[in-house]
RNA sequence: GCCCCUGUGGCGGAAUUGGUAGACGCGCCUGACUCAAAAUCAGGUUCCGCGAGGAGUGCUGGUUCGAGUCCGGCCAGGGGCACCA
């Protein structure tokens, strides 16, 4: 009997409509059984879904059925990111309203994705630009205003000149927008901020508990957060020297053992006494302007000379009244960490030396390394910045540094100067607050009101939400809500008369830092969350998507569910108790003679001397080949989801994104990949026809006894069983499926033996029937429109989505007796087949009978015998 | 500059965590079927060697009966952070 070719275009539909009839993958809230949180990170809904997406959502579908298959009620819901610049871009280039925008790119990939057969329970689709999903937000940035979460405050912030808006400084890489590219200004405003600096330490010291992120993640977390302690220390300053009313500059370091070292102060151009000296000092005041025009990409950064300008201020030394240092003006200090204000020690930070090389201010090494003359030591242009003694340091001489930063932060602690310890201990972090005020349209409104006389009021409660005018023109650069004619105008909650809306809206990580949280019960109208329901499902047992997101939106989503515990909207603090970042999906590049690029789907491969050689299809002209690169769309080197589900069906594309690499790694797309991946699903289709037909006659019971043929395809489906479930537990997706294809060989080479049908026994047909079933239940997780087939194919009437992970029969995973590797000198050079329990002294009897093993040792006897139990034996001769 | 990761066949990569290196796939080679091709099936494919055999996981030294795996030192590629006091 012929087998009709696999058609995964009909099969496809059809198992999807069935699923979405049946209602398969909705979950019930009240289900008893043990919870399980799958979630991939949610879309931008940019217009079409890419390889990326198909990548992701393939594995995070693999472990939602592989936990529901073992007896979880699993949570695998789907939402979109939908607020963002792109929409708005969108309405200028296009005068579409961002929201129509939005909602099309919403429909077409919601249509994308249900083409890939998840396993999602849509009934809790959420789209952050829906007035009922915003509408929470803003209530609880109202309760983190009362609980003293939010703040508003005037600061230097990153000026995206080409999107005009404020960008976190999460967002400035390498000095420029995240997302224009542009090169981001300094500018002051009054900005909304998050007090994520509140929970620094917090985020920081409960990485730690995260041991089911990758490590990669939390050292870039913990990095970012910086945390260093120090000293803060109170310099006096020789008041003839300053302007009116300044008599003391507060600096923070974290080497209070190199104070004997220091030659010169340094503040930032924006600390308050170089405004104070600025002011009466022309020449300064042009050179603070002058520090303000440098960029603050990382170009100007790197390139920029050390400039300072001595203030004629003088600062008295902590430890020595007669010992007075020059203040300096330098364009290197950060306003923005510690004080804005250091000491200088050339003799042991670079950065002061290079400074005190170009003002002539000397240096004097202060700690010298363990075995140098303590007398001869110096620094000329490279500081020394190691571990050492301390030397030219009066009561300081002798120690290490550790002993001298303590006997430092001792005395100043000690010393009192206007009822104040002029020295205290202090921890710094380089995590700044977030601010999330955003001068666009397409985002969540602030729900603030401005009033001349009650000044900042929130928004009543029950006037939530704040909703987005609908009628809005973007013929102008700038804010639309800012310029529009009626929007802005609200009259004060509090006195009731005519007032200002905050027309700012929020940073779009703000809706990405608790919609996980939503999910768990996305249609409770009364508040962001309902308590029971947050605290069941969270933490989210499974994370999954892109490493990018490494430090913005994770580490603001740990924070964000912080706050929402404080205030009472859940009661987890981690909200990611497992995280996996995905690698790219990458391709190679083709160019035309003339430099254009080429697409793959314009592009023939051929073999030319075993070379490939690449042309345009249309027309013949030769190609070059480029380096394989993240598919983009400037390169054109992307496939197109819908293209490769036309041609093969989403089985295919999601079996070869799960196939050969591992998935934290980049995986780089081919056409011949593909092509294998499509021909095993026709192969497992034959397969399990060929089983099912050679298994009709078996018994419903299991037989006593197996022959020899059955027996190994039994054991090769059951050993295939326990590793598969062992790699899809560990994510190890190209492991499982290396075993899949093997389970496949076995059963293939099963089927093979038959030669006439009376060779069949009932226990073979059973014993092929169930290596089949075991099959079909393996692979469905990664191909599931096909293993429905399969398993309609073998006669059931019910779905393998709904069935449970088969039992591994663990006896057929031990062997009766087992072939030992014989090593000789630790070089492998025979077999021995022992019984498995046989003991020790048996095998090593047996060893030394060995031929090769009489032939190495030559009639001497052996120096030594090692008997690993059921694994290796090692003869030293 | 600081911190981290990765180096295994022609290619993607496996290797029960110190125990038979190269599973599985791609590609390639040989054969079968076919007028032919595709598809499919069977066999082969780390390197050197006709063979017996030998070498082999970036290089180098070490620990061990035994090292892809652990330790030291290099080399190469990739990533993160960076005037952070």
């Amino acid at each position: 009997m012929a087998i009709d070719r696999y058609n995964p275009h009909e099969a496809e539909l059809h198992w999807q409509q069935v699923w979405d009839r049946q209602q398969v993958f909705a979950t019930a809230n009240d289900d008893p059984r043990p919870k399980y949180y799958v979630l991939e990170m949610f879309p931008y809904p940019s217009g079409r879904i890419h390889m990326g997406h198909v990548r992701n959502y393939a594995m995070g579908d693999v472990v939602a059925r592989y936990k529901r298959a073992k007896g979880f009620k699993v949570l695998h819901p789907m939402g979109w990111d939908a607020f963002g610049m792109p929409a708005e871009n969108a309405a200028m280039e296009r005068k579409v309203h961002p929201r129509d925008w939005t909602y099309q790119n919403i429909a077409t990939m919601r249509g994308q994705l249900k083409s890939m057969g998840l396993s999602l329970d849509w009934a809790r689709e959420i789209a952050t630009c829906d007035p009922k999903y915003y509408k929470h937000q803003q209530r609880m940035f109202l309760d983190f205003l009362s609980a003293g979460l939010v703040e508003r405050k005037q600061s230097k912030v990153n000026w995206d000149p080409v999107d005009n808006t404020v960008l976190a400084n999460e967002q400035v890489i390498d000095g420029r927008g995240w997302r224009s590219g542009a090169l981001v200004e300094q500018r002051e405003l009054t900005q909304w901020f998050l007090k994520i600096t509140d929970y620094a330490e917090e985020l920081l010291t409960a990485l730690d508990t995260l041991d089911r992120w990758p490590e990669k993640v939390r050292l870039m977390q913990r990095n970012w957060i910086g945390r260093s302690e120090g000293l803060l220390v109170r310099f006096a300053l020789d008041t003839a020297t300053t302007p009116a009313g300044e008599s003391e500059l507060e600096i923070f370091t974290t080497r209070p053992d190199t104070l004997f070292g220091a030659k010169f102060m340094a503040i930032s151009p924006d600390h308050p006494l170089a405004r104070a000296a600025a002011a009466r000092d022309p020449k300064l005041a042009t050179f603070v302007e002058e520090c303000k025009k440098t960029g603050t990409s990382q170009e100007a950064i790197d390139t920029a000379e050390k400039l300072g300008f001595d203030t004629g201020i003088r600062a008295v030394h902590p430890f020595d009244a007669g010992w007075q240092l020059p203040v300096y003006v330098a364009n290197f200090i950060l306003m923005d960490y510690g004080t804005g204000a250091i000491f200088g020690c050339p003799a042991h930070d670079q950065r002061d030396l290079d400074f005190a090389n170009k003002y002539g201010l000397g240096n004097t090494p202060v700690v010298a390394p363990a075995g140098s003359d303590p007398a001869s030591f110096t620094v000329t242009d490279t500081a020394y910045d190691g571990d050492g003694r301390l030397i030219n340091s009066r009561f300081l001489d002798g120690l290490t540094i550790a002993e001298a930063k303590e006997d430092v932060a001792k005395r100043l602690e000690a010393e009192q100067r206007g009822n104040r310890p002029v020295g205290t201990r202090q921890v710094n972090y380089r995590l700044r607050d977030w601010g999330i005020s955003r001068q666009r349209y397409w985002g969540c409104p602030i729900p603030i009101i401005h009033c001349e006389s009650c000044g900042v009021v929130p928004v009543r409660a029950a006037d939530l939400p704040v909703e987005l005018p609908a009628d809005v023109s973007f013929d102008k650069p700038g804010n639309p809500l800012e310029r529009h004619p009626t929007w802005k105008h609200a009259d004060c909650p509090q006195c009731g008369k005519p007032a200002r809306r905050e027309t700012d809206t929020m940073d779009t990580f703000v809706d990405s830092s608790w919609y996980f949280a939503r999910f768990t019960d996305p249609w409770i109208e009364t508040a962001p969350t309902d308590r029971a329901q947050v605290d069941g499902w969270l933490p989210v047992d499974q994370y999954i998507g892109g490493i990018e997101h490494a430090i913005l939106h994770l580490l603001y989503s740990r924070f964000f569910t912080r706050a929402m515990r404080k205030t009472g909207h859940a009661g987890v603090a981690e909200p990611f108790a497992g995280l996996f970042t995905q690698g790219m999906v990458v391709h190679e590049t083709y160019r035309r003679a003339d430099g254009a690029w080429a697409a793959p789907a314009e592009v023939k491969i051929d073999i030319v001397d075993g070379k490939r050689v690449a042309a345009l299809l249309d027309g013949g002209a030769p190609i070059a080949i480029g380096p394989i690169e993240k598919m983009s769309k400037s390169r054109r080197n992307t496939v197109d989801p819908d293209d490769i589900i036309a041609s093969y069906g989403a089985d295919t594309a999601r079996w070869f994104m799960l196939s050969d690499s591992p998935p934290e790694r980049d995986v780089t797309w081919t056409e011949t990949g593909v092509q294998g991946a499509w021909r095993f699903t026709q192969r497992l289709w034959r397969l399990v026809h060929e089983a099912a037909e050679a298994g009709k006659a078996a018994p419903s019971s299991k037989p006593a006894e197996f022959g020899a043929p059955a027996l190994a395809v039994r054991k090769a489906a059951h050993g295939a069983l326990a590793k598969v479930s062992e790699a899809i537990e560990s994510l190890h997706f190209n492991v499982a499926v290396a075993h899949i294809y093997e389970c496949a060989n076995a059963l293939g080479e099963a089927i093979g033996t038959i030669e006439t049908p009376d060779q069949i026994t009932p226990a073979f047909a059973y014993a092929l029937r169930e290596a089949a079933e075991i099959l079909v239940q393996m692979f469905h997780p990664m191909m599931p429109h096909l293993a429905e087939q399969c398993w309609a194919a073998l006669g059931h009437d019910t779905l393998v989505s709904q069935q449970p992970w088969p039992a591994i029969d663990a006896d057929l995973l031990v062997e009766r007796s087992i072939t030992l590797p014989v090593q000789i000198n630790g070089k492998k050079r025979a077999d021995i087949t022992v019984p498995r329990d046989a003991d020790k002294a048996d095998v090593e009897a047996a060893v030394l009978a060995l031929d090769a093993v009489i032939k190495a040792l030559d009639g001497k006897p052996a120096k030594k015998v090692i008997v690993v139990p059921q694994r290796i034996v090692n003869v030293v001769a």
